[in-house]
This record gives structure tokens, sequence and C-alpha cells, in this order.
RNA sequence: GGAGAGGUGGCCGAGUGGUCGAAGGCAGCCGCCUGCUAAGCGGUUGUGGGGGUAAAACUUCACCCAGGGUUCGAAUCCCUGCCUCUCCGCCA
């Protein structure tokens, strides 16, 4: 959430960026009149405070003495009184006012081009060599099927639409995948290895930014008074394992990378990507995490973009990185890059990566701070996230960028170890 | 699932109704002293909000797991929740 101090001496820059991202600004103006009012009342409350906590130490020191303090007795009851009435009131503006801040969205930062959607997003560079193929390229999913390594009409018999079963080679080849992918940033880029709980409480996903607004596109725990959900991508338990902490300076940057389920209901998205592994309930997905001081996370951001292509490049399948304009930036974002993989039979790239600064947004949310050396009080860390990479999109691309005419797939070299083979074949 | 114990400052640990933001110890920081891989002595060290200032100083409110309640007044009493630990059962 944006510091309410800002909202309130910032406005400007506040609905500037509201309508760049093409929202609502009325919402300010409800959050700014309840803040008014909270802030006028909690000056009364705490003058009354004053006074009877003056009170009560007198009554207290004459009560020591042995000495009679029913005048003042009353006294203090009659503000105690008034002072229980307003703090309920208070308490009332409080959590209205904290609602409202927590639907207002991040300020995208300066670099980010205006926009309206993602046909104004702009593309940086495209790397690697789009492949030709002496053939008609197949889909993904025709290629799974036929090699028997995927299975959409069993997992939809065991779960539903929307799921995969993978089988055999297919289940070796995720496997392969997560493992090259945590090896090289583990192993390369200084990310801990972190294997989180994929259900969490309402603070968490409250903390990075899904709730309250987005509840719509997660899966929930209904047969649980606790309020479980099922996490929509590894960002939401990495980020939250320092909610509410204070960090040492010395101890940024702190790099996260963990792989995960990740489960999403996909509401509203009905006519799209309905067939292959493009868009499931359920998924894995490597996500790399990091914590860091605010004068570094712009530059965190480029080398954590940097991390998640090499995974492309490795692999060698083409793929561009573009800037997210402020119209397509999510909720919880200053700046995004997202990173679109080449697929040969659609013709198109399509995102496998979306790497993120949120800079303090997350960590005020979820009290996420540090402290400098020498230097008095704590600042909130700066959070950044981005997938390094989506496995299921991954694999697809895989099948479809190393598909050969007689129907069989090479595996690329560098997951050559983890498979045990060089070659998918029908 | 059953039974019990407990949650206090960076850590350990006192405190069961009033002057407690909280004794004492450890750790940290500052200074003195000392000449040997350190000890002694003195001082100091929480977080958030409001006001104030150029910035400080200063001032005020809140915070002893969380949320309610009792009371003139709560770390201290009551209720609810969460978490941790121990034993039994069950389970991967």
């Amino acid at each position: 959430m944006l510091d309410i101090k800002l909202v309130r001496d910032k406005t400007d820059t506040v609905i500037d960026a509201l309508e760049k991202r093409g929202e609502d600004t009325a919402i300010l103006s409800k959050t700014l009149d309840i803040e008014n009012k909270r802030r006028d009342l909690l000056k009364i409350v705490e003058e009354q405070r004053e006074r009877r906590n003056k009170l009560t130490g007198e009554i207290g020191k004459l009560k020591k003495k042995g000495e009679d303090a029913s005048s003042i007795l009353e006294d203090a009851k009659k503000i105690s009184d008034e002072i229980t009435l307003k703090e309920h009131k208070l308490r009332e503006l409080e959590s209205l006012a904290s609602q409202e801040l927590l639907l207002i969205p991040n300020i995208p930062h300066d670099s980010v081009p205006v926009g309206r959607d993602e046909t104004e997003n702009i593309e940086l560079r495209a790397v690697g060599k789009i492949p030709e193929f002496a053939f008609d390229p197949r889909n993904h999913w025709d290629i799974g099927e036929d090699t028997g390594i995927l299975d959409f009409e069993r997992a939809s018999k065991i779960a539903g639409a929307r799921f995969v079963l993978y089988m055999g080679a297919g289940a070796r080849l995720e496997r392969a995948l997560i493992n090259f992918m945590l090896d090289l940033h583990t192993g390369e880029f200084g990310y801990t290895e972190i294997f989180p709980p994929v259900i969490v409480n309402k603070e968490a996903m409250t903390g990075t930014g899904q709730l309250p607004k987005f509840e719509n596109d997660l899966f929930k725990m209904e047969n649980d008074k606790k309020g479980f959900y099922l996490i929509p991508t590894a960002e939401v338990p990495v980020t939250n394992i320092h909610r509410n902490e204070i960090l040492n300076e010395e101890d940024l940057p702190v790099y996260y990378a963990a792989c995960t389920p990740c489960f999403r209901r996909e509401a509203g998205s009905y006519g799209k990507d309905t067939r292959g592994l493009i868009r499931q309930h359920q998924f894995n997905k490597v996500e790399l995490v990091k914590f860091v001081k605010p004068e570094d996370s712009y530059d965190e951001l480029e080398a954590l973009t940097k991390n998640a292509e090499e995974v492309l490049k490795r692999l060698g399948i083409a793929y561009r990185v573009v800037a997210l304009c402020t119209g397509d930036l999510g909720f919880a974002a200053a700046k995004t890059y997202d990173i679109e993989i080449w697929f040969p039979a659609q013709g198109k790239y399509r995102e496998v990566s979306s790497c993120s600064n949120f800079v303090d947004f997350q960590a005020r949310r979820a009290d996420i701070r540090f402290k400098r050396k020498g230097k008095k009080g704590t600042e909130f860390v700066h959070t950044l996230n981005g997938s390094g990479l989506a496995i299921g999109r991954t694999l697809a691309a895989v099948l479809e960028n190393f598909q050969q005419e007689d129907g069989s797939v090479i595996i690329p070299e560098v997951l050559r170890p983890f498979m045990g083979t060089d070659r998918i074949r029908p």
C-alpha cells in the first residue's frame, strides 16, 4: 500500500498515477475524507487520554497516602467514558481508512511507458534466433499427446478442465526443467533455495497484495474457518517469510528461489488458451524473490530479469523482453518486465516470466523493514520478484521449438543430464 | 483428536491492579582506565503515530502474542483467538 502521508501531502502525484493506470480516482477523495476525520478524532482522543493519565496518576498518589480521592474519581470516570466512546468511533475510522488504502494500486516508476493496455507495451530486446521449420510446426499439445507424455483427457477425468497429467518423459522433463533452473539460480546467481507452504493465510495474501482486491482469482479452502488459500505464486509465501520483521542492513540483499505449484482460478478467461499447457489451474513455477535496500532496487530489477533470461539463453529458445506500460502494470508493481518465449506453432511470443519491482508497496503492507547501521529508526525494504521461469509454459516451448519432422523432440543440451536422454520419441 | 504448560524489549529473565516502557543479566554502542589476544568502572541503547524544528532538542499518545472486556487506572484480572512446547492417540 501507499504511505498515507504521501496520499495526504502529494495527492496530485497519486491522482496522476491512477490516471496513467486507467483507474478511477474517486477512491482517493474517499480515502482522504476518512483519513482527515480519523486524524481529527485521534487528536481529540489523545488530548483526553493525557488528561485522564494525569488524573489517574493523582488518584494513585492519594490512595497511597490513604487520602480520599472521590472527587477526582468522578471526573476520571466521566472522561474515561467519553474516551471509550470516541475510541470505538476511532477504531471504525481506522479500519475504514486502511480498507480504502489497501485498494489503491502502486505508483508506476517514471521510466514506465504510459499506455492503455498490453498493445502499448514496449519491446526492449529480442534475443535468440527464431527457428525455421521445413514442415508445419505442431502445437505442443499435439506433440505431447502423440508422444504420450501429456494427457489432458485423463487429467480432466481426475480433476477437470485446465489440468494436465504428465507421464513418463513428460514428468521427467518437468522435473528436469525445475532442477536445471533451481541449480542455475542457487548455484550461479546466489539465491537461497526455499520450499515454502503452498497454503497460506489471509494475512500473507494481503501482504503481497492479492487480497483484498483479487480474491476472485484465488482458490480458497471452504472447509476451514481459518480462511486458507492456495498460493497463485511462490511470491506470496516467500515474500511473507520476513513479514513483521526488521532486518539488519548487512543482511541485505536477500535472494530466494523457490519452485512451487501455483493455483489460479482463471475466472473470466473461459475462451482463452483452452487447449494445452498455457493456462492451467495448477502449474509449477520457479520464482525469484529479492529483499533489497531502496537505493538498489532498480539495479536489482535489471539483474533479476537477466537471471531469468539466462535460463532461456541456455535452453536456446528465442525470447523477447518487454516493458509493461502503465495500463498493463500489476496492482502492486512499480515497474515490470515481461519475458516472452517464442512459440512456433502460434507464431508468436508468450509470457513465461514477469519481473517486478514493488518498491516499498508490499513491504509496507507486510511490514518488512530494515535498520541502517548507526542510524536511528527503520525503513521499509524494497521487494522484487520474477518468474525464473514458469515451468509448464517453458516445457510447452521446448516441445514446440525442438520438435522434429518425425514427431520426436530433441532435448536441449543443458537438460540432458537431468533427463538421461537426448530425445523424446513418439 | 485428548491432556497439560507457556507466550514480556536484540537475547535471557523479573514483575499478579497505580509512579512500569517495564528490575537484573547478556549482547551492542560511547567514554575512562589498563599494555596484551582481555578484564574493571561510568554512561547509553526499543517500535509506531501526532505536535514541534531548517534539522535536532522537546512534547504527547500507543505498544509487555492478537482482539475484545472489567476498572478512575491493566504487562498484571476476565473472555475469545493465534502460536509454541510436553505427554497420549493417529498418520505420511
